[in-house]
DNA sequence: TAATTATATGCAACTATTTGCATAAAGATT
DNA sequence: AATCTTTATGCAAATAGTTGCATATAATTA
């Protein structure tokens, strides 16, 4: 039910077809909610034929036609009420802690070599948030209220990249303890 | 997939029935990859058929018989291979930053209301962490390395939880200076 | 004594997500 | 000239996950 909701959300502040939306979800919003282009598209669809979406249908030549949708009433009015609804924390779901757990039973090299390449992953993230920090939200004190809660997203996942690069070392200098 | 190797893993220092499993995986391997009762014993079904578990009948009067399961050497392998492969992560996907993201577009009292409801579940959990933590990883400096996977594995959840909460009250703090 | 919790298993239906495929042309690169 | 990337849409199948239901008894708690 949720990605709906993502999707209403993006299209707070444009109108946008489902392309320009499967973009938007590689960044930004898709930092915290990821979805494919065809989970994209089916959803859009679902969306009008309920009456939360409208399209304009954009005439193109060689490329298909583009349609781009916009909030109607309805949608925001679902967005107002899905948030008084509470929200569900799923909790993690991560692999590498079930590989974690079978340290000292299975050849530790491989264990090691998961979290070297979670922490180059996180490295790479924290670097891209940095960039996003600096060139959007370099005065936070400033920031006009529809910008606060994006911010405050950002700002949790610049924390949490961080934590995870941090652990990522201990987790290595404990590893390198275990015998193989 | 890796329903099948959370299970496999919970197998390899005891064998266990389903419902053990299940509870199993509502703490300890279960912080870090949640399933229900109903998907695990779809799960052991089909990992008896493939041979990766055996299963032991135990009549009992008044319950169904259970079915204790343990690993077969196929199944050993079949972790041993797979800690091999890449290790997929899948990005958060959590509702509360779709909220954030409406604020300044939906009245911010229902948005502050998500963070603080999150926070006291970060609380929890972080006292949960601790007091495993307490109990079985007091001297983490003389684990034996079957352990050092599991303790680092709680140590990150120790810190997660952590950086959330800070997290909250910044969040809640900013979110305070938003006009309804 | 009634209600709840714990033990123990599982089917069926539904919802969500991923993966593979398909089309079609413009523009950029090698 | 050939290949790759970007724009733009979508179907179909498979896998994964959730929710609701169903059964059956013992022990505990209110």
């Amino acid at each position: 039910m949720s990605l709906s909701h993502a999707i209403l959300t993006a299209l707070l502040d444009e109108d946008l077809t489902g392309y320009a939306l499967a973009k938007q979800f590689d960044v930004s919003l898709g930092f915290f909610w990821q979805a494919s282009h065809q989970q994209i598209y089916r959803e859009l669809k679902g969306l009008h034929l309920a009456g939360s979406v409208n399209v304009l249908e954009v005439p193109q030549h060689g490329k298909p036609d583009k349609r781009v949708y916009s909030l109607t009433n309805q949608g925001r009015q679902m967005l107002d009420s899905w948030i008084t609804q509470s929200t569900r924390h799923r909790g993690v779901k991560d692999e590498l802690f079930i590989k974690l757990f079978n340290v000292g039973s299975v050849p530790v090299e491989q264990v090691t070599e998961a979290v070297a390449q979670r922490q180059a992953e996180h490295a790479r993230k924290l670097e891209l948030y940095r960039k996003i920090e600096a060139r959007n939200y370099a005065s936070p004190s400033t920031l006009p209220d529809r910008k606060k809660g994006v911010y405050l997203s950002l700002l949790a996942g610049i924390r949490q990249e961080q934590t995870a690069l941090a652990w990522c070392d201990d987790a290595l200098d404990l590893l390198g303890t275990v015998k193989a």
